[in-house]
DNA sequence: TTGAAACTTTGCCAATTTTCAAAATACAAA
DNA sequence: TTTGTATTTTGAAAATTGGCAAAGTTTCAA
């Protein structure tokens, strides 16, 4: 097994750059919505343009980033594309926030 | 109680805009390695920027972006401020990270 | 009240981000 | 093969970010 337990915060340069390419990721509000969208199943880039409403070319921007960093997968299927949560358990991190933004003090 | 519960996604667009602040502010690996200190225990500026390495008011700055999405607080004793996690819980997005890190598939 | 120490604020610059529009690519159907 | 639909890539502009240095503020001590 490895060497840290759960919940020990990351500790060598590498670590802080990984984990903050991860929440820099999900620091767009428009991206967010699409991570959350995902969270109910696999949307192609049409579906979630529309749901942003922002540019095509804009979303598939914001498609690469979240795939580039390992949040998204996609699979080509005829002419389009579906994008889907690559490990569901990123949604865990809202249950974080949540609890952060409800306790009191 | 409320309607929503544990691990519901937000929802509203002011609810994905108050997120995406959070995870902005942990998005800079500088802002992580201050917060990840601080998870032991409170801080004074100038002990968080000899850790870091930067200058101190380039550091005064990330306490400040920290301090405004509320993951931190401060308190002035004497001509020091001293830093500290308003909410531990918050260190719980660093086990959702590992777990999104570390399991396969 | 003068001075020093600990921070914060401001001004500035380089790099990055966010967005749209236009051009390019991939695929399927006619 | 030509056409049309879906998506990505490229280019460019506006806004934001991250950093340092200098100036300003707060507090305490002499």
């Amino acid at each position: 097994m490895s060497t840290s337990a759960c919940c020990t915060p990351p500790k060598t340069p590498a670590d802080f750059r990984a984990a903050s390419a991860v929440f820099k990721a999900l620091s767009n509000p428009n991206r967010l919505l699409i991570v959350d969208a995902l969270g109910s199943g696999e949307r192609c880039v049409a579906d979630l343009t529309a749901l942003v409403g922002l540019d095509m070319s804009t979303v598939s921007n914001h498609l690469a980033v979240l795939r580039n960093v390992g949040i998204l997968k996609d699979e080509r299927r005829g002419t389009q594309v579906f994008y889907s949560l690559r490990k569901p358990c990123l949604l865990n991190l809202f249950c974080c926030l949540d609890e952060f933004h409800g306790v009191e003090g």
